[in-house]
DNA sequence: GAGTGGTCTAGACCACGCG
DNA sequence: GCGTGGTCTAGACCACTCG
């Protein structure tokens, strides 16, 4: 039977493509349909395929009229054994960033989010929920809690620039984290702010930051594009 | 029409299950086939739910006449700002760590190699793949290239314990490293290895490690189960 | 309107591994 | 043997969006 295996089959004949140059960064794939057809197999069968390599960053994937499946070019680095701002990390790297204020209003400290920041539930915390886009494409939502009541002269307003400066102006900038790394895939919502397709992978993490005196100033809870970020850690003994 | 997005239904449906406890760690979901019925969808359908959850974790699957759909425990979490080895690392928090050598040899760099330990292409390498499991189960598979010249008296029966170990006995204990990590699935000779099924999530980490002296002493792929563990990142300003 | 990816069906056969 | 997950087929309809 020729057609064993035959996602396998067609996923490296599609890797190859890639790297043989047959189909650059930004070039766009012929439709589902005709693939499949080219290739000999059922469209169920090529989308198996397409959608390892969309998970490996290879590809990305549009519909509507002028959607298709697209290369994906190379991306951007993210260092996280560093304690500047994302914004300050990709901006290095030459990237163009940018950031959507989507959330900023006090709310009431969840169970998850009064043990993180070592506070009461119920307690009063800022809850700030960014879009954040590198070269204008959507890459990561990031939702940040922070306690109120140790931050006095924190509010709202404050959230608009950059939290770890305003952290800063308040004897309070955060001198360690800890995070927790998890791959995952895009719910619902993520799907429509990240601008992606459906079971697009996502890298959520979990961040909590400590200030000079050990006590939490920041929970935060970001998902990345997978396909859109490259995290890198640096550590030094 | 009831059936619009019933796979992200399904997977609500079964992700609460294991939130209320119905089903618990270990335990075994009845057969994909019973299951699509009583839920009403089809088995593809059924699958890309499953497919989903298994993705994040929640559940591992394994085919034969034993086999099933079972779900996942508390996984070990792996930090990797420290220059411990995994051992180490692992056995802290209690798991169980074993190592199994799958090769151990001189080699020469590739270019891939080379440009990593700074060595010219073609030079003689040890390279050693092993796979490491915690709690009896493979979670993860490395290899690692070391600079023979540069480590004057490492030589394949060195490699045998712990490599780091050895390396801090030439003098040439890594004091700082670069890690960059990248969620992918699992090829086929790693679905063997690690004893997963077919679109297996990893994580692989490519890492490169350096002395004091700023000369790399390893350069490695690591290729971890993302089901099963979870990777932590601190970082201290 | 027309073409794209996204979803779903109701089957089929295969590879594997315990009993 | 036989029940499991793994793979594949050949269709169908939907939602979206550019032209």
């Amino acid at each position: 039977m020729a057609n064993s295996f035959s996602s396998q089959r067609i996923e490296g004949i599609l890797q190859g493509w890639i790297d043989s140059g047959r189909y650059g960064p930004g070039m766009k794939l012929p439709a589902e349909r005709d693939l499949a057809a080219e290739l000999g197999v059922s469209r169920m069968t090529l989308r198996q395929a397409l959608e390892s390599l969309q998970f490996q960053g290879r590809f990305q994937r549009r519909p509507g009229r002028a959607g298709g499946t697209f290369v994906s070019g190379r991306v951007p680095v993210l260092e996280l054994a560093s304690m500047s701002g994302l914004a300050q990390q990709l901006s290095s790297t030459g990237a163009d960033v940018e950031s959507r204020i989507l959330v900023a209003e006090a709310t009431e400290a969840t169970s998850e989010v009064s043990k993180a920041l070592g506070v009461d539930v119920g307690d009063s915390v800022l809850h700030l929920r960014r879009l954040r886009f590198a070269n204008e494409e959507p890459v990561m939502i990031e939702d940040s809690w922070f306690p109120e009541r140790r931050l006095s002269g924190l509010d709202v307003g404050s959230l608009a620039g950059s939290v770890y400066r305003a952290l800063g102006e308040l004897d309070s900038a955060p001198v360690r984290k800890v995070e927790e790394l998890d791959p995952s895939v895009a719910s619902p919502v993520e799907r429509e702010l990240l601008g992606v397709g459906a079971r697009h992978p996502v890298l959520r993490l979990v961040r909590t930051a400590y200030r000079a005196d050990g006590l939490a100033v920041e929970y935060a809870h970001d998902v990345y594009r997978s396909d859109a970020i490259r995290v890198r850690v640096t550590t030094t003994d």
